[in-house]
DNA sequence: GCAAAGTCTACTAATTCGATAGGAATTATG
DNA sequence: CATAATTCCTATCGAATTAGTAGACTTTGC
């Protein structure tokens, strides 16, 4: 299950990408175009700024923007700052492994080689899709 | 993420699936070989059961065996049966669907269109490995 | 100086997860 | 028939996580 916050965020993130010119936006006119808990938007805006991915300016007409690097990152990069590790278990995350206590092997173990099935399949495609490509909604 | 309940599930059936013979194996057999609470393993087996993939004999010389379809059984099944919803979204789920309150139109939602493919994705390679195959572990 | 924005820390309510406890029901065996 | 072994079932619990809220602080433009 995706979590409300890599939702949001993910929401976020395309709201900005699909904006003409790339001035700030205020976190309540996101909030507000995508039902989102003001509050709770800030957190999550706040931890993609602090990632890199954005910019943001304080003050009147102040908001978030995206930064340049942004279109061109894959939304496994985003995922991961969100959400966390990709892979369904621990034991075949790339970015976040640790190994399983109750397994004594995992090569032989089925769970896990099935598991590296999955994450390679959804690996593939997080990380073949750019922000940009990613609000190229194709009716 | 995978629930221990999904992950001890599956374990479970590989275990069974590979044992020569079909008699019936005892809770705490499998517990102790897979390193698996038992009182938890009971619970998940009970379900499993339940969803009619499994039977069992109490008493004396009892314990859980797979009936025969089960190894015919996509895996989907038993994860469906196990943690729930295999899309990450419930607006993309097909046995579980539910609306997003937040989003006014599902076609138009970029995150809805990715987990579309992210559970096609995932289902190509839950649907299409059976119980049989899963245990089939090719070094 | 004032108002409008983001920043930061702390807290909370609800839910879920993994596990445990304990007894009831059933079966094999002697 | 008595006993031990096993599944069946309900109830409960603590810890962790999640989603959200509150409120004060900082920076900026006018």
């Amino acid at each position: 299950m995706l979590s409300r916050k890599t939702k949001y965020g993910l929401k976020a993130l395309s709201y900005m990408a699909r904006r003409e010119g790339n001035q700030p936006v205020q976190i309540a006119v996101i909030s507000e175009a995508e039902n989102i808990s003001q509050k709770f938007l800030e957190s999550i805006l706040l931890s993609l700024r602090k990632a890199g991915y954005l910019g943001s300016k304080k003050g009147k007409g102040g908001g978030y923007y995206l930064l340049e690097r942004a279109n061109k990152t894959p939304l496994a990069a985003f995922y991961r700052i969100l959400e966390g590790p990709i892979a369904m278990v621990p034991c075949v995350s790339l970015n976040f492994y640790e190994r399983c206590a109750d397994c004594p092997d995992e090569s032989r173990c089925d769970v896990h080689n099935l598991m590296i099935q999955v994450r390679d399949s959804t690996l593939s495609i997080l990380e073949n899709t750019t922000l940009e490509e990613f609000v190229k909604n194709p009716l």
